[in-house]
DNA sequence: AATATGACTGTCT
DNA sequence: AAGACAGCCATAT
């Protein structure tokens, strides 16, 4: 296992990494920092942004599907109006669309 | 050391 | 489309 803070740091980085109107999953981040680092799955990840999620826009981590993380999604709605946020509404359910929102996150 | 839990994901029903 | 089930991996108790 690696060095939890270094874990952390990068998570936040590539959640900082995406630009405004873009979104990445918390799949593709664990990809992404797992790459470096090893180890970790999207469970750690969401517990990462969970934990220090605070001074980061997490609103731009979303699940795979595109949905938002169980709390959070008017939260993050806002955010994305805001934002001009590519959004794919399915009846009642707001989503993000991945297909045009969806961003690589980077390590920078 | 064992069990439970979570800002997840994919598949099946 | 929505809910149930099962993997997965680190942390907390």
């Amino acid at each position: 296992m690696i060095d939890p803070e270094e874990y952390t740091e990068l998570v936040l980085r590539c959640a900082e990494s995406v630009p405004p109107g873009r979104v990445t999953t918390y799949g593709a981040i664990a990809v992404a920092v797992g790459d470096v680092v090893g180890g970790g799955g999207p469970r750690q990840v969401g517990n990462v942004m969970a934990r220090h999620g605070g001074p980061v826009p997490w609103w731009r981590v979303v699940r795979s599907d595109g949905t938002l993380p169980s709390s959070h999604q008017g939260e993050a709605l806002a955010r994305y109006r805001e934002e001009g946020t590519p959004l794919k509404e399915s009846g009642v359910r707001t989503r993000v669309d991945l297909g045009a929102a969806f961003a690589e996150p980077s390590l920078r």
